[in-house]
DNA sequence: GATGGGGGTTCCATTCAGTGGAAGGTCAAG
DNA sequence: CTTGACCTTCCACTGAATGGAACCCCCATC
């Protein structure tokens, strides 16, 4: 199969299907012509890919986790390692996020919002 | 004011105010041998960037924040509605997150995390 | 056989907001 | 006069793609 027809079936654009053969995690066959061919381990290979991209592991932590899956004598704790560290950062973003977004909201309340020039936002800002 | 004695009032590395004087932040004096000199308006302007980039305001977010803040005739109803922007990003950016982290604390939980191969955090990624 | 359209290919630049490092100029102290 | 701590510029790199240019390939139609 092409590479539309794959980034379809995985869910993912060409461009970014190029861009993970450059980095190794996929390498697909190819034509006499140049044109890459997938196998449906390929797919399946992708479609894992963006699984876990979309659950934020970074490409190096998929390239961890794809070789993990592909290895019969893997020890769960393994991954759950991976997992785990990931979990701890998206807790620390959250935190980060949270604290940013309670500090907007009240500067947001604070602020009329109207024509006049008095703002507490760029006054915290400024502060 | 010397660059690193202001990044020190400002909590910015001296890089990053080079790199905010050259996208056009901040226009500092230069001396006769060519170091950069920091009014105490300077300062305050690096620090105001400083806590605008905290709250996750973009560059060019800043740039129109510091705009408003020396124009006088401005309407605070801009400035919120630059900040009602922001939050509304962050509001979905906390959504995505947080949706990360509950599937990934539920793979976590599922999975044993011995020495045997079998885990759901791949088998869910392969699925 | 020419042409057109919709694939595919490579390579380079751009994104965002800095950060790292090299090579070299300046300054105050000892 | 040298040492060390500053400062300067310039270039490359980060992550994870994405955009675009220039060019190739294949199939259908005229």
């Amino acid at each position: 199969m092409n590479i539309s027809e794959v980034g379809k079936r995985a869910g993912l654009p060409p461009k970014t299907i190029r861009f993970y053969e450059e980095i190794g995690l996929i390498t697909p066959r190819r034509e006499a012509n140049g044109y890459r061919v997938f196998s449906e381990k390929d797919a399946h290979r992708l479609a894992f890919l963006r699984r876990a991209r979309a659950l934020g592991f970074t490409v190096e932590e998929c390239r961890q986790l794809l070789g993990l899956y592909h290895d019969d004598t893997r020890a769960s704790a393994d991954v759950k390692a991976i997992a785990r560290e990931h979990l701890a950062r998206i807790d620390a973003q959250l935190q980060d996020l949270q604290q940013m977004r309670n500090t907007l909201a009240d500067l947001i309340a604070a602020c009329a919002g109207d024509s006049r020039p008095d703002c507490p936002i760029l006054r915290d800002l400024a502060r």
